[in-house]
DNA sequence: TTGGAAAGTCAACAAGGCTGACATAAAATC
DNA sequence: GATTTTATGTCAGCCTTGTTGACTTTCCAA
């Protein structure tokens, strides 16, 4: 991380972009980027009767085939009777199937039926579209830039969680 | 990670980080960064009888001193009865004082009290700490990618919101 | 065989979104 | 001056999605 972008102080430490105004800009950025980031598939939820909580189970669902509802709990960071909720209706509503372990019959191996990776397909172009277009019109550099300082934000346990999702794809 | 330096095609236009895998890791990097990014303000607000509503319009009246109340509806994108709601009790704790508009009586005028600014400081800073430490960490470089992105992700709307948000900043 | 982990369920509750209806005061307009 | 529009506040009720606590069923493993 070299030679431009922070003026450097006098022992060579980075400056200026550690202001108070510069991090409120950074929260900022956040606070509105986040509700752009939310906007698509919510628009497309509007039209079932699901929420953001439908989406998030549907992501990792079709993200991670066969996992567990204890491996998804961990991932959405909710109690299981908020999650449960959730996926009893996708469940009921034909989007989600949960089959019984096969080595293990206490655990419930949850995969999207057709139905549900349509849905899950939906909602995913809509927030990749956008993703995309930021993507491009930022570039390639802003683009490393903005996945370093997002994973440099996780806790630590989050990050562990991150890095494992389908590390074949970066 | 790699590469996001972002390979050149043949006519020179930057390809790979468009891929789909590409996409999807920056969206989950959103959705686990956004749970690093509400931590700490979450933790300090168990201790009151305040939520994330509480603190975002505590925020943007600390960023806005005097705004109207119409204004803040319009940068927190929520109804007037949602933020009223949160608005009464932060006035009735005087964390909040709401003074008649001297132009036009209609508007109320919000700021923030020396009680009201003293929890904004305590949720500010601890929300500023961790930017600051992935800012850091991240480096000068990563920090403007970091923004870049996160500006072309928002709505139009929100874009111009947030760059009229104290430009002095910036 | 028994303890405990995994999962599901029921009940109750809270925060914070939403809509709709209505009240008031003040500004703006006709 | 009368009327309309705007800014704000408030009441009532609904929804989603989070929470805790208590309890049951299943079944792996010591």
């Amino acid at each position: 991380m070299s030679q431009h972008g922070g003026l450097r102080g006098p022992s060579g430490e980075t400056l200026l972009f550690l202001t108070d105004e510069q991090l409120k800009k950074g929260i900022e950025a956040m606070f509105f980027a986040y509700r752009g980031f939310t906007a698509d598939p919510d628009r497309i939820l509007e039209n079932y009767a699901y929420g953001r909580a439908h989406h998030r189970a549907l992501h990792f669902i079709n993200r991670s085939p066969g996992t567990t509802v204890n491996n998804l709990l961990s991932i959405l960071g909710v109690t299981k009777q908020s999650l449960n909720r959730v996926l009893r209706t996708l469940i009921e509503d034909g989007l989600v199937e949960s089959r019984v372990g096969r080595r293990d019959k206490r655990e419930r191996n949850l995969h999207l039926t057709a139905k549900g990776a349509d849905l899950e397909k939906d909602l995913s172009e809509a927030q990749r579209n956008r993703m995309r277009t930021a993507f491009r019109t930022a570039g390639p550099e802003a683009v490393s830039g903005f996945r370093q300082v997002l994973e440099a934000m996780m806790d630590a346990e989050m990050r562990r969680q991150y890095n494992t999702l389908t590390d074949a794809g970066s």
